[in-house]
DNA sequence: CCGATATTAGGACTAGGTACTAACAGTAGT
DNA sequence: ACTACTGTTAGTACCTAGTCCTAATATCGG
């Protein structure tokens, strides 16, 4: 024995989890022992085959590919609204939203409610974020309902600027605050929202 | 001959690029040949064997890798990381991001490139977002793509907060111009990033 | 020194191929 | 009608990276 059996599987592990491509002959080599102990090692660890190992990387890559942000105008939805005064959109956490690592929600997914919930309160052809000024308060985790609460807090019509504030629950407690500064209409400059 | 050989090869290629885990005795039966037909075809459209295809699928996903963060959970591929210093990612506006209405980028996805990259910049195991401050400069449209630039202005080791700058152009104009106010670690308040 | 555990060797078999040879069908040209 | 050519199919040997199984040997602890 080079070392143990147990430090060698621990190693082994290791070195499959950073490197999948790896055969079960270069690891005999590299550990020096036979390819029949690499085999056996990972029959006892159910480490899978190399061909196996790689096509989960591969699926994985597939599947996540389609995941980022949805299609959908509006991310939630919208229970209720009185346009250029308030709306209320809920949007319930999945587990394609979360970090996969922790399951702490994505701020961009909570923003993304809020935003889009800003620009659908405004009464209005085109509306715009501009400027935002956010704060995330606590983590959103899978599994929660987020409820987020538009108000429309000044109509600047000279200037053709809105500002909408923004407060998302979970529970009774808030997690995310925004201020949007909104552009509407026929203005040439600002990004969507 | 079911169709010409032409025919047969054209939807040969579209069925393994939309499936490349299909196997040659797979497609035989699909297209009504023989196994060896189908091989001649892959010769001649050097297409390369279902074991390749799935090897290749599954290194581009993992050449893409960032360490602290795995690249799925990152909107846009990153080009260049330093660590705790500086960061650059790309992200290609398509059909699902813009506003069917005007083909404006809807600006969370803008927002979620800026984010993920000032999550992906902290060499953390945890980086959360607690605070933003975010402008939209010009509407982005699909087609374009968008370079973000991050860059870690202050780290303050004592309260666990890092303040990281990300500017995003398109070609030399800045589109979008955000200031986030990352936790790191073990903090226990704030979300995600 | 004995017995248990660990390691190695070998054979038969598998999937999903490559590379090559050979046969045959249908069509076109002369 | 004969030949040439393309397209298709069949079959063989070989490859990689394994599985599954049996059997032999090595090594360590008591």
């Amino acid at each position: 024995m080079r070392r143990t059996k147990k430090e060698r599987q621990i190693q082994l592990q290791e070195t499959i989890a950073d490197n999948p491509f790896i055969t079960d002959e270069e690891l005999a080599e590299q550990f020096q022992v036979s390819v029949q102990t690499i085999r056996l090692d990972r029959m006892e660890l159910s480490i899978p085959e190399l061909r196996e190992r790689i096509k989960h990387v591969a699926e994985e890559r597939l599947t996540n590919e389609v995941r980022s942000l949805p299609i959908e105008e509006v991310i939630g939805d919208v229970v209720d609204i009185e346009l250029d005064k308030s709306a209320i959109s809920i949007f319930d956490v999945k587990r394609e939203h979360v970090f996969t690592r922790n399951g702490i929600a994505r701020g961009h997914h909570v923003f993304a409610q809020a935003n889009s919930l800003a620009v659908a309160v405004i009464n209005d052809e085109l509306a715009l974020t501009a400027k935002a000024n956010i704060r995330f308060k606590r983590s959103v985790y899978e599994g929660e309902r987020v409820v987020a609460k538009a108000k429309v807090i000044d109509i600047q019509a000279a200037n053709d600027r809105t500002i909408v504030e923004v407060n998302s629950y979970v529970g009774q407690e808030l997690v995310f605050q925004g201020e949007f500064t909104m552009y509407r209409s026929n203005m040439t400059t600002g990004d969507e929202g």
